[in-house]
DNA sequence: CTGTTAGCGCTTTCAG
DNA sequence: CTGAAAGCGCTAACAG
C-alpha cells in the first residue's frame, strides 16, 4: 500500500518490482519491448507510469556509450554571430530536424583564445554523439578537431580544407554570386563593385569569385572591392571607401543583406538614390532584406534548410553509414526594388 | 615502454597505473588534489596528460548526481523566436556568464503542442542542473513545470503567476514604457497611440501599463491601440489598423522595435512623415533600432545582461543558497531622430 | 520470453 | 595521505 522509499527519482528497480518482474524485462519493456510478453509489457508500462519513472541518462549512457544529444557548435558569442540571423536560421532549421528524434541538441558557444584542442578533447569525453558546426572560419582549427575525433561531424558551409573525409552541406555561393552580379550586367550595369565578405570564411571567398567570374566574362573591371564582416556597419564603411576610390560605381553587389543595409545608408548618406544612381543587391534574403527601403533585391540562402540537410547527414552518419555525400543547394535569385 | 590499451579512451583505471597509484588516488588528484601527496600529484598529472585522458562524465555523473551542464529553455522554433535579436541577445548572456564556469549549455527547444509534462520529465531525467527559461507565455505551463521539479530554475522575464519561490530577473518594462510615452509628451503629442505586444506575456502587459499609466496622468485619452506578436509584420498591420480607427494620432509607441519597423512602413505607406506627423518610439535597442530610416527612439533592454543575471542566480541557486532575490533592471530612453 | 550475472567508469566512505 | 571496497542506475549477454 505505501512505498517505502518516498519522494526520490524511482529507478529501474522500484519498477522491476512493483511490475513483478525482473529489472531486466522492465529495461527490454522500457526500450522498445523487444521480447516481452504482452502482460510483462503492460505490467511495466503500468508501473511506470504510476511511479513516474524516469530512466536516468547518465546510467543509460556509461552502458550504451551514447549521449542521445548532439552538440552544435558556433563561433564565439561576439555582437556579429548571436544577432545573426543567419544563426537563428540554423538553430531553427537544427531544431526541426531533430523534432523527429528524441536527440538534444546541446550549444557549444565556441570562446575566442581557446585552443582547438579544446573541442577536440571536449568532443572525446563523450558528452554527444555527433556534431555540427555551423561557420566555420580559416583558422579556427575545427577541422582538425574533427578529423581527430572518433564523433561523427558534418560542417554546415563548406570547410576550408578541402579535406577527403569532411562532410558539408552548403549553398552554392558562387553560383548565387553570379546569379546576382548578372542580373546587375542585365539591367545595364557597367560599374559594379562588390563588398565582400571576411576572408577567412569559405562563403566570402566563393561570393567574390562569384562577382569576379560575371565582371570578367562581361568584359567589365572586377577591381571595385571592399571587404566587411557580415555586418551592418562593415557594410557601411565599405561603401563609404568604395565611393571614395570609386564614384563612378554604379552597381554594388554584397556578400550579405546586413552589409547592403550598411552599405544603403552610405549611398544615402552620400545623395547617391538606389536604384536610380547606384543599383543594390545583397546575398542572404533572411528576412531584413524584404524590409529594406527599398526591399533588397538578394539572393535566397536557405539556411534553414540546410542546417535541416546537415543534421540528416549526421544522423545517417550516426546510423553507422559512411560515404555520406556532401549537398550543395541551389541558391535563388529574389529581384526587388533595389534594381 | 607500449601500453597495452591502443586507441581506445583511456580510463581512470589506466591512468592510475600508469602513475603507479590507485585508483582512488588518480580519482582525488584529477578533482581538486585535496589529501594528496605533491609526488602522487605529479605523477597523475602526468600520466593524465601523457595519455591524453579525459574523464568520462556519463559515469561521473552516475555517482556524483550532476551533470555540469544548464538547461536554456526557449519556446517553440516559430518564426519569430529564433530569428529574435532578442533570444541572440539572451544566448550572448548566457553563453557570456557560463564562461567563467565549466558548465555546457543545453538548448532546449520547446515544441509546440508539447505538454508542459514533458519538460517536467526532462529536468526529472537528470540531465541538467539547473534551468534558464527565456520566453515565457501565459500558458505554456512552464511555471508548474518548474514549481514540480526539483531542478533549480530562473526565468528571464517575469513569470505570470506570480508565485512564491519562482525566481526572476526582467526588466522594468512599466517603467520603461512610462519613459518612452512621456517623452512623447513631452514633446508635445497629445494623440499617442500604442502598438501592444501579445498579451500572453507579462512584457506585452507591462508595457502596455505603462503607456496607459502616462496618458491617464496626463489626461489624454488611452484608447488607441492595437496588438502584435513583436514581428514587423504584426507591426504593419497594427498601425494600418490604428490609422483606419485614429487618424489623427500624431504618435506610437510601439512595444518593440521590431513592430515599430513595420509601423515605419505602414506609416510611410500611407504617406505620414516620421516624425513631422507622427512620433515613433519603440523598444529593445537591440541593434536594428539605430539603423533604422529614421533611427528610432527607443527603451534599451538590456536582455544580454539580465540573461547574465539569470545565470548567476541559477549559479547562486545551485551553490545551494536559498532565498536568491529577483532582479530587476533599469530601462533607458534612447532618443533618435523618429521623434 | 525471462531472470541471473556482469560490468560501463567514476567517486566516495572507510580503514589503514 | 593512500588503497580497498562498494556502489551510482542501467543494459546486455547468457543460460534457462
Amino acid at each position: 500500500m505505501t512505498t517505502i522509499s518516498a519522494t526520490a527519482q524511482p529507478t529501474l528497480d522500484e519498477v522491476a518490482a512493483a511490475a513483478g518482474v525482473s529489472r531486466s524485462t522492465a529495461s527490454r519493456a522500457l526500450n522498445g519491448g523487444a521480447r516481452v510478453s504482452p502482460q510483462a509489457q503492460a505490467a511495466v508500462d503500468d508501473a511506470a507510469a504510476r511511479l513516474g519513472y524516469v530512466p536516468n541518462r547518465a546510467a543509460r549512457s556509461l552502458v550504451t556509450r551514447r549521449t542521445d544529444s548532439i552538440a552544435l557548435v558556433v563561433p564565439e558569442p561576439d555582437e556579429r554571430v548571436l544577432s545573426d540571423p543567419f544563426i537563428g536560421g540554423t538553430l531553427r532549421g537544427v531544431g526541426a530536424a531533430l523534432a523527429a528524434t528524441d536527440l538534444q541538441l546541446l550549444l557549444i558557444i565556441a570562446r575566442p583564445g581557446e585552443s582547438p584542442r579544446r573541442l577536440a578533447r571536449y568532443l572525446r569525453a563523450g558528452h554527444v554523439d555527433g556534431v555540427v558546426i555551423a561557420s566555420h572560419h580559416r583558422e579556427d582549427g575545427l577541422e582538425e578537431a574533427v578529423l581527430a575525433s572518433p564523433v561523427p561531424a558534418v560542417f554546415v558551409g563548406r570547410p576550408f580544407a578541402a579535406t577527403e573525409g569532411l562532410i558539408y552541406t552548403d549553398v552554392d555561393n558562387r553560383a548565387g554570386a553570379r546569379q546576382a552580379v548578372q542580373h546587375l550586367v542585365d539591367t545595364g550595369r557597367t560599374r559594379i563593385a562588390h563588398i565582400a565578405g571576411p576572408a577567412d570564411m569559405a562563403a566570402g571567398l566563393d561570393r567574390r569569385d562569384g562577382w569576379s567570374d560575371v565582371l570578367t566574362d562581361a568584359g567589365l573591371p572586377a577591381d571595385a572591392f571592399a571587404s566587411g564582416e557580415f555586418t551592418v556597419a562593415s557594410g557601411h564603411r565599405a561603401m563609404t571607401d568604395l565611393l571614395a576610390v570609386h564614384p563612378d560605381l554604379d552597381a554594388v553587389f554584397a556578400a550579405s543583406d546586413s552589409m547592403a543595409l550598411g552599405a544603403l545608408e552610405a549611398l544615402r548618406a552620400h545623395g547617391r538614390r538606389v536604384p536610380e544612381d547606384v543599383s543594390v543587391v545583397g546575398f542572404d534574403d533572411l528576412g531584413v532584406a524584404a524590409s529594406m527601403t527599398p526591399p533588397l533585391t538578394t539572393v535566397r540562402n536557405p539556411v534553414v534548410e540546410m542546417a535541416s540537410c546537415a543534421v540528416e547527414q549526421l544522423l545517417t552518419l550516426l546510423s553507422g553509414k559512411r560515404d555520406v555525400p556532401t549537398v550543395v543547394f541551389p541558391p535563388e535569385l529574389v529581384v526587388r526594388a533595389s534594381t
